[in-house]
DNA sequence: TCTAAACTAGCACAGTCGTGCTACAACGAC
DNA sequence: GTCGTTGTAGCACGACTGTGCTAGTTTAGA
């Protein structure tokens, strides 16, 4: 059996359960019941429920990071790359905003979770580098706006989409898919001197 | 006995224990002992767990409008103005902070409980109005850089607001006090045409 | 002083919790 | 065949959960 494979599928029903009952309801008996084993069975794969939450958050970094590399891969940096780069962090189909919700639950979870707040960290500090990166790229390509600070403009940016994730899964109905996309687009523009 | 005083106190006491032991903490039990009462008396003043933490998100939320609210009173509505009123949402001295930590904390759990949501939806609803506003008052300045979308330009105010409060809540040493005020001020320069 | 209301205290119930633990089945290596 | 490893199952323990409930105490009004 491939050992990494039944982690993710149990991982997967973590993700289940907490979007269905939150992260209080993802106890080690129901998140058994959700992957249809036992909680004996659960206990081989994970000893305890922190390495369970922390394992699930794991793969939400995974895959957002995944993501971003398919995209970055063998492409042209320049703005419009940036853009769909970007796009990848935010809870835009299903699968992401899947991902979003999960990591909305355990970033709250980590504010009293230390194993979780470590982990929380290092993806912080990755999708800040990220946003140095799309700022890094807009200037090589005399895209940025002169007089721009770079380090202040990539904490900006990374507010912008943790703000557009947390206002796109709060109230998917107030902020649709397409105007989280309008309103990347239009920071993005600002960050440039198209005007 | 001022019965509202006393649910404040109560409420204080939940505020201290979401933000030593989080929300999967503040059990009936936990407040009592925090509170420094039994548990029947707090069952007095609040009949069940999830008034509790309704009442405690209240709380929150009528802290900021109040500070909001004491900011704009009598004040010319001009843009240094519209950076102090923003300034009074997000977590820039230890008593915003903790209000932060519980609102983050609670609006998670919002994801999975529907009297907290419809509370979280008509604060959020309050804040981006707020943002608004704050387009309306540059644009009466003729502040405002031409061109802009207003509705476009409060959504992504607003992102910004809570992108800054999440990472300053997080990572407070990552993103100090200072430097999430620079950010905030970054945005608004670049909202106006002072370029 | 007596009474009703407001308030406090905490037990009781019927659960759920995480995890330690043992028992058992499957299966490849020798 | 037999052994050891890997995976599954689930019981047992002690602790904690939210809330229903009764009983006692304090306070205010007449």
């Amino acid at each position: 059996m491939d050992a990494a494979e039944r982690r993710r599928e149990i991982a997967a029903a973590v993700w289940r359960v907490i979007r269905r009952d939150g992260v209080q309801g993802a106890s080690v008996r129901a998140v058994a019941r959700e992957a249809g084993t036992s909680m004996g069975a659960l206990r081989h794969w994970f000893a305890t429920q922190d390495e369970l939450l922390h394992f699930a958050m794991t793969l939400v970094i995974e895959h957002a990071r995944a993501r971003v590399a398919a995209v970055v891969a063998g492409a042209t940096p320049d703005a419009r790359l940036v853009l769909r780069v970007l796009e990848e962090t935010l809870p835009l189909d299903d699968g992401r905003r899947a991902e979003a919700e999960v990591w909305l639950a355990l970033t709250a979870r980590a504010l009293t979770a230390p194993t979780l707040a470590a982990l929380r960290d290092r993806s912080a500090e990755d999708l800040l580098a990220l946003c140095r990166w799309v700022l890094t790229v807009l200037a090589d390509a005399g895209d940025l706006r002169p007089g721009s600070d770079p380090s202040l403009e990539a904490e900006r940016l990374y507010a912008v989409l943790d703000g557009l994730a947390v206002h796109a899964v709060t109230r998917p109905s107030a902020l649709p898919v397409g105007r989280v996309r309008q309103v990347l687009a239009a920071h993005l523009d600002d960050l440039r001197d198209t005007r």
